[in-house]
DNA sequence: ATGGTTGCTTAGCAA
């Protein structure tokens, strides 16, 4: 089973590379964010055409989640469900048989000292309460997404430059921290412990052309699952060319059938 | 990480 996570930044500007992404890589299940696009302005048709169903969470201009599937999905979750409604379209929880699988957009957090920063890391307090509220450790859950978080500095080519931004400093590495504790593995690190792989290179100051780039999108699962871990890469080669997405598709294969 | 770029929306925000 092929799980990936790509943040699209807008599913309508990006439909042709999305339907061409899925027919080159055939993803069992594909996360979705940064949709920008409420649902009725999700390319279903498009989708639909390449042989996959679709669960979105879209909003206006920004946010929005969603979770392309070859074969179809129970959505379990559409935004945090206990407490204040949450303005903002960045989660996402569906079930596939035994598996269960979130879409996540962690917000970016902007600046430190910023109410962004804050509502960031209150975010992460409420996936981690969703968790507790929801799953077990013990059953096959899978996180993907953009976590806007790179969890060491081997996640950054750059990192004296980025250490003490919102993707890299010690409170949000922190976070990212209890969400191993609750019992999630990041894939990506369990197959390629010592490569330098990124997910993200900003369109400002020529990050891509300089490799100025973070590895912020990740695939989180429990340790029944991750063991099932086989394969793991970043798709460089789509963050190249014509109008790419900043971010590039993330893509784990587990030993897995649905 | 000043600016730089991209996308949505249409001047300014978010990333």
């Amino acid at each position: 089973m092929r799980i990936a996570t790509w943040n699209v930044n807008s599913v309508r500007i990006r439909q042709e590379r999305l339907v061409a992404w899925l027919g080159r890589y055939q993803p069992d299940l594909l996360c979705l964010q940064e949709l920008k696009a409420v649902d009725a302005d999700f390319p279903w048709d498009a989708v639909r055409d390449a042989g996959y169903h679709a669960a979105v969470v879209g909003q206006k201009t920004y946010n929005g989640v969603a979770v392309l599937s070859k074969q179809p999905c129970e959505v379990l979750a559409k935004n945090f469900a206990v407490g204040d409604a949450d303005p903002q379209a960045r989660l996402l929880e569906v079930r596939q048989g035994p598996l269960r699988v979130l879409s996540l957009y962690v917000p970016n957090g902007s600046e430190i000292d910023s109410e962004k920063f804050v509502y960031k890391r209150a975010w992460l307090a409420r996936v981690l309460d969703h968790l507790d509220r929801t799953a077990q450790p013990s059953e096959l859950l899978v996180l993907c997404g953009d976590f806007n978080i790179a969890p060491t500095d081997l996640d950054v080519r750059n990192s004296a430059a980025w250490r003490d931004s919102v993707l890299c400093c010690d409170a949000i590495r922190g976070d990212w921290q209890r969400l191993l504790d609750w019992g999630l593995i990041d894939c990506v690190r369990q197959i390629h412990p010592q490569e330098r792989l990124f997910s993200w290179w900003d369109y400002r100051n020529l990050g891509f052309i300089k490799n100025d780039g973070l590895r912020i999108d990740h695939i989180l699962a429990t340790a029944p699952c991750a063991a099932l871990a086989r394969e793991a890469f970043v798709d460089r080669e789509e963050r190249k060319g014509d109008k790419p997405s900043d971010h590039a598709p993330v893509v784990v294969d587990f030993d897995l059938a649905v």
